[in-house]
DNA sequence: ATTAGTGTATTACTTACCTAATACACTATA
DNA sequence: TATAGTGTATTAGGTAAGTAATACACTAAT
């Protein structure tokens, strides 16, 4: 699975493995059961300490994305796709939350809000496809 | 001017100073030219550190928000309007970037993500009529 | 049982950030 | 020019978070 890590981006390197990673689960690009890679190889390939590949691991499992077999590995979790909806809407409404918050705080029309979503969508939306 | 400060929320003091006052000169509940509390009053009221007030007199005044006068105090900025909806849009994209972004990871599509908009929007937008 | 391969608990280091204490600098006014 | 009232530069202390080092624990296969 291919990774981007930017030691210089300020974000943490263990959430950007997290947010990667669960990306591809929830776009189904990696499949359920389907083995994660080591957390040794991973660390290596990163440059990173073992322990932060862990963590976001760790977080990851915690959000029920990923199951541990121990002294084997970690895999993709069997998630029934309910959970995933659910999963995804519970991220979903916390980072709009605060987006909306922070709108209104600004005293900000909801159909301003609402146009600059479309705007900021199509821009990354196509951005996306174009990668894929 | 009505502050509320929370010491447990995890939000740094200044942050929850700067976001309040910014919504009353957003929203014209502080008027251009109008003189703000003193930096030593507000500490005093609030408990808090005059340094602490004084930075986020320094961060609004870096957004354009406030004027310093030397030796005699801090008074809102006078701002044109185009400014202002400058700013507004400035804030407002910064956070529906980051807002957009995720949910494009997370495989959620532009109407999902409207529609989570709105909902959120209007749960707050009727608590703040209340409150006024 | 041993080995090679897994993940991780514990500990410690570093860094960034927030807050506070203190002393200083500026302005208006008497 | 003295004074009382402004804001703040500088310094220091505290805390939390991220990362890394090390040693440990578990599993499968020999």
């Amino acid at each position: 699975m291919l990774l981007e890590i930017d030691h210089h981006s300020g974000v943490p390197i263990y959430r950007q493995i997290m947010r990667q990673i669960r990306q591809q689960i929830m776009t189904d690009g990696l499949r359920h059961e389907e083995k994660l890679e080591t957390v040794r190889d991973l660390a290596a390939r990163l440059k990173v300490n073992p322990m932060t590949i862990s963590k976001a691991y760790s977080f990851l499992e915690a959000e029920g994305l990923v199951e541990r077999k121990r002294g084997v590995g970690l895999f993709v979790a069997k998630v029934p796709k309910d959970r995933l909806d659910q999963i995804r809407a519970e991220l979903l409404s916390s980072i709009i939350d605060k987006a909306a918050i922070t709108a209104i705080q600004l005293g900000v029309s909801e159909t301003e809000a609402i146009e600059s979503l479309k705007k900021h969508y199509k821009e990354y939306d196509t951005k996306n496809r174009r990668q894929k």
